[in-house]
DNA sequence: CTTCTAATTTGATGGTTGTCTAATTACTGC
DNA sequence: GCAGTAATTAGACAACCATCAAATTAGAAG
């Protein structure tokens, strides 16, 4: 039972699995010392002033992250530094774009945006200014910004009339800027504005000529 | 209160602390996602999929381990990316001198603190901060650190003036930063100080009530 | 086959820590 | 002042882990 799942799968999971495997200064002094030469357990455990079980399992772990080496020799075992995998792990953690990439990155998922009925530079605009089912940001460009705007108006149903802090509640899922959302729907006209009560509702589409 | 202790006092405890910082899977994609661009708590909770609370407490630790910085705006607070520590901790990673040098480390001896008239709860504050007569770090939750400076007070004799450099003098027996600690007395009012000159006295206790 | 030795496995225990919810603090704007 | 938002702290729970003593495996040598 010397089973070790080899690295080259999911490097990410690798790449933590070392780090645990150095997070204990234990382990920390282990490497340290095979640093210099090869030890077996029981040497260790003296130098170290743990008991033999222990020192077995911090060698197990670090085994498991593919740090040490085992050799047998008669009854003892022997174990050594693989200090090129030290070296490879070390170059590895510099790299920003795989650590970000582990991230099981919990699905940008703009899946629902190939269901709205758009033509295709309507839909660039939805896969440049979302983050999943969050815009990122408000576009500064008026077509842009209106592409957003007109599916926006749709969340409201026609005909029916809203308070204020609902209003705010449906914008808010899409951005924090919730007000200025409602301010540019209101004056491009998509949604209409009772005078002074704080009532919206869904404006009527122009007879589109 | 966002003092954390610099490294540079003792390494090997600095390089333990580095790499627990990074033995998580959630720091790690922190990191990874730090490297493009600044984020702020919210944005960070968002993307990985945790709570706020949850993020906050990853990027306290890795503020301890001197791997992000912390800047505020407005209401929010952004963090950043220390690309030049994980450098130089990858870097230290790799002296297997002082790898093997950080294992003497014989015994603690903290038979002393038996010895202190303290709650169990108070007492356990004291093993688990101590490494004999050394703070091994100033803790960072403020009930327990109250524990540790009422203890500190008590050095002081009532009724006596100590320049600075004598307060400094004591307090450097049991943590290289005395000035945090200084400060820290003085804030919690248990060291009193004279407006300009520099002396410090023992603050009488409160009424307790 | 038996015994000795080196090491691992097992089981238990106490401590640490990742994560959450709820409560609290700090800042902004009305 | 009050309300709202961003973040941290407090408290709790569960999972994990370092450590040890006791039991077990595996080699080497009689």
């Amino acid at each position: 039972m010397s089973e070790i799942t080899p690295p080259g799968s999911a490097m990410p999971d690798v790449l933590e699995q070392f780090f645990k495997a150095l997070a204990d200064s234990s382990r920390l002094r282990i490497i340290g010392l095979l640093g210099t030469r090869p030890y077996n357990v029981g040497e260790l455990a003296q130098v170290l002033g743990l008991t033999e079980p222990t020192v077995s399992h911090h060698l197990a772990r670090l085994r498991e992250a593919w740090l040490v080496n085992l050799r047998a020799e008669g009854t003892m075992r022997i174990y050594s530094l693989r200090a090129d995998m030290l070296e490879t792990m070390l170059r590895h953690a510099l790299d920003f774009e795989e650590l970000a990439r582990m991230t099981p990155a919990p699905k940008p998922d703009m899946t629902w945006v190939d269901d709205l009925d758009l033509s295709e530079a309507d839909r660039k605009v939805f896969y440049s200014y979302f983050r999943g089912r969050q815009l990122k940001q408000i576009p500064t460009k008026q077509s842009k910004l209106l592409v957003i705007l007109r599916w926006l108006a749709e969340k409201f149903a026609p005909g029916v009339q809203y308070t204020e802090d609902e209003v705010n509640a449906i914008l808010k899922t899409v951005h924090p800027d919730y007000a200025r959302l409602r301010r540019e729907l209101v004056d491009f006209k998509l949604l209409a504005r009772e005078g002074g009560g704080g009532l919206y509702w869904r404006a009527v589409e122009p007879p589109d000529a």
